[in-house]
DNA sequence: CTTTTATAGGACTATTTTAGTCCTCTATTA
DNA sequence: TAATAGAGGACTAAAATAGTCCTATAAAAG
């Protein structure tokens, strides 16, 4: 079981890569692809989606290209993984509780529950600045 | 991104429901079946593993089944995991760190690394014994 | 010693998730 | 208005997950 997936590390390659530089420089994808390593066309889909959870922004055209709509400093990777991979849940069951029916006596809902809280507080606690500030380190 | 797959919470819920009975009570496959929902045949190979792990030991012929192998106030949440799932891991890169290559400099070995100590060392915290004298309480 | 009961173990299949591609459309600006 | 860059949906490929099936072997009862 891996908790970050292949389009989560692209996502936290890119923003630590522009997180590097001033904030509001605005990296067009191609850059992006070929700093993470991503093919490009799978990079855009990821970045759609820190486009739609708020992380960064885009612009199209000459020119165009993305950047941050925070601060680096306050974009969590608990934040990031949501965003592109989804929620982030202990089982299926936390996804949609739908999946408990005929099973109210579950014991990972009534004793692992509080593991989920614990695991998205890990998460909650690095930023991408942060993770920048550590990488550009030696 | 789930945590416990089928086949781990098929397993909890086995070694939850033998901890309600004394510790040598022999279960025969079927009777665990029934108690967890899963399909007998599927449930079979969660039992091997966890047999292979030395969570529990398996008796062939008439009044054969599965019983403990240990106490389960030893047995960890993770040891369940990591025996039917394989590794718990941040990414990739933590289960076969071949993955690596070229990427000595990679913001997730470095920086989120931590994490993985920080999760397994949750799953290590909660015992079957534990699970279990919860999920007796109303 | 053979029938019955129960697990072992491997090959196989189905389903779902993850990863990636491709093509057409729209926005931006030189 | 041509060139550039992202939007967005349909599509495909590969891998992981979930489950089935079949034959073999072990244990105990008769
Ligand atoms: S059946 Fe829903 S948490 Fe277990
Ligand atoms: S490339 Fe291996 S941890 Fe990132």
């Amino acid at each position: 079981m891996e908790l970050i997936k292949r389009n989560t590390d692209y996502a936290l390659r890119a923003l630590v890569h522009m997180a590097e530089t001033a904030n509001d420089t605005i990296h067009p994808l191609g850059e992006l692809a070929a700093v993470t390593g991503a093919p490009e066309t799978f990079l855009r889909k990821v970045v759609q989606k820190l486009d739609a959870a708020g992380v960064v922004a885009t612009r199209r055209g000459r020119g165009g290209g993305v950047c941050f709509q925070k601060d680096p400093d306050v974009i969590t990777v608990l934040e990031v993984v949501e965003a592109v991979q989804g929620p982030v849940a202990i089982n299926k069951c936390f996804v949609s509780n739908r999946e408990c029916a005929g099973r109210r006596d579950c014991l990972i809902r009534r004793n692992l529950g509080g593991i989920q809280t614990d695991l998205t507080d890990l998460l909650r606690e690095a930023t991408v600045g942060t993770l920048a500030r550590r990488a550009s380190q030696a």
